[in-house]
DNA sequence: CGGAATCCTCATTGATACTG
DNA sequence: CAGTATCAATGAGGATTCCG
């Protein structure tokens, strides 16, 4: 995680980083985030549509998801005065910076998916 | 997280790379594996070692995680016949992948951490 | 339509003590 | 040294109900 150029890093700097991914993955690597960015990458989105399309959550994670990642700056929330109230949500420019990183892994978990479950199963039959 | 080429995605294509994504996500995106392949990316490490490295982690947090990384092949574990018993940890090849898509999360958390503060520190006042 | 508030459950984690 | 076993606490998440 650190390590640039062939120095040995310091604890520090690893500490440091390790803070920082740290931060990022408790920030996206929960239950339901990635999959609220993966659907507003196609563009802004209301309320309900958005709840139908990350099927499972529940009407209190999407809401609490959707506030937290737009207290970071990675979602917009436009309200429209309309009656009923109409309610949209995007990704700002900075949440369209997390869309390349979050396909890295993406593109990860793809290729080596069949590697982890054959590791898994080797591993769960030697384990009795 | 889909949309290759300029054709939409279908559905079934965002739920299957959703999945993917967070299959990993919830491997790595625990609260210390990303710490302790952050420690072994410096080479062979072993128990205590590991513990002081990864600073705050329990002993019981460390034994689970381990296994589970060395479940999913992603970290080796090495049992040296010596008295007392000398347990050595590693990268695996598979492991090592991971390495550059977590590294670009962490550049990422780098690149962004003040916007992020800012974002949240400017929410929190709007709130109150 | 787009939530907020409440209650409740279960999974994750930590602390502690013990061991081959 | 490198764990295992047990227990207690914390907190994320789901279900339900109510509201402007």
């Amino acid at each position: 995680m650190s390590g640039r150029h062939h120095s040995r890093p310091t604890g520090a700097d690893e500490d440091r980083e390790c803070q920082d991914i740290r931060e990022t993955l408790s920030r996206i690597g929960d239950k339901w985030s990635v999959h609220v960015i993966g659907s507003l990458i196609e563009g802004p989105m209301r309320y309900n549509r958005l709840r139908r399309a990350v099927s499972g959550i529940s009407q209190r994670m999407l809401t609490l998801t959707l506030r937290l990642l737009e207290r970071d700056g990675l979602v917009k929330r436009d309200v429209l005065h309309t009656a009923p109230p109409t309610v949209e949500y995007q990704l700002t420019a900075l949440g369209e910076t997390l869309i390349e990183p979050i396909r890295a892994l993406s593109h990860w978990a793809r290729e080596y998916r069949h590697e982890i479950r054959d590791a898994r199963s080797s591993f769960d039959s030697r384990s009795g």
